[in-house]
DNA sequence: GGTCTCCATGTGATTATATAACATTACACA
DNA sequence: TGTGTAATGTTATATAATCACATGGAGACC
């Protein structure tokens, strides 16, 4: 029952920059993100699921603060503990990622392939793409194998102009 | 692993793992940056000068607050804007790298290649190596050219273990 | 030499990001 | 139903970064 029901009236991009049906992105998520806690015996409770529903509603990381104000209107608790450790189990288990340039998380948009995410960061409207990079690891890869560094982890972001602002420039 | 394994004037290696002649490694990369600031009319003043050679002392990256309370200890201002305003400097210019991953500053091992740097960070050591990485770019740039995202900068950092630290773990 | 201007530095205060430490509650399961 | 563990609540604090404004110093120009 994998729902590969991803038809829709604009094109589905894999990335974040073209248009898609957002409503179903979200949905799609959240239910991507049930069946894989429900499968690994993860607690997906309440707060964690709220703190991925807020960040799935933009393609856009968002602080912690940003993110605990959110809860607090939502009737949940209102300190910093409460937004890192719901924000460390979704990056712990793959459904969201840090953005270190920006100290700033956003939800995965490949959630159930095990992957090293890159980032491409607009610094003018700030929407964040999250594409799939093997090949830059690898690239990587061949110099730590070199030196003998075991990577463990790999951070790519790139920081620049997204196509939709890059056309309001020319305009 | 025996002591003696550690010598100094061991082959200089153009990453930050291997053993190297670190007082000629530091007093090239100053001399370097003095060139580089002459021959780009920069005012390369003394906290600035002050803060590379800080960064120099290690394979390391240094947090903003650590920097500070070197230059304290020399006799420069130890309020937060000082360290970071020559940090701005030297990132600016090329002379250092922020490590996003670590919120910490490394000296440039790299001066007047112009470069895009990768980073392999060892979590147990602390030590970071640069490493040249044209590469690893290329990958995201085809990404980037099908969205139409026009990059700026890239960020990668790897977080691992280091060949020494893989030594002391087999031991 | 004056003095103007620009840039760098000094300083105090504040904002933003993240974690420590410990009490309490909810849940899984024997 | 009791017991251990994980999750949450709460207070306080640590760490990172910036703002705003005052001071100083080197070169351009008269």
């Amino acid at each position: 029952m994998t729902s590969e029901s991803k038809k829709l009236g604009a094109a589905k991009a894999p990335l974040g920059f073209a248009q898609h049906d957002h409503s179903t992105c979200m949905s799609d998520a959240l239910a991507a993100a049930d069946a894989r806690c429900a499968a690994d015996g993860l607690r997906f409770t309440p707060v964690r699921r709220k703190v991925l529903d807020i960040l799935l509603q933009d393609h856009r990381a968002l602080g912690a603060y940003t993110i605990l104000d959110k809860l607090r209107e939502d009737g949940f608790g209102s300190q910093p503990p409460i937004a890192y450790r719901a924000l460390d189990f979704l990056v712990a288990n793959g459904l969201a990622h840090k953005i270190e340039r920006l100290n700033a998380f956003i939800a995965c948009a490949h959630t159930n392939h095990s992957h090293t995410p890159a980032f491409m960061i607009c610094r003018l409207c700030d929407a964040v793409a999250e594409a799939l990079s093997s090949t830059a690891q690898g690239a990587l890869c061949d110099t730590a194998r070199t030196t003998g560094f075991r990577i463990e982890r790999t951070v790519i972001e790139a920081e620049g102009i997204c196509p939709s602002c890059l056309d309001k420039a020319d305009a």
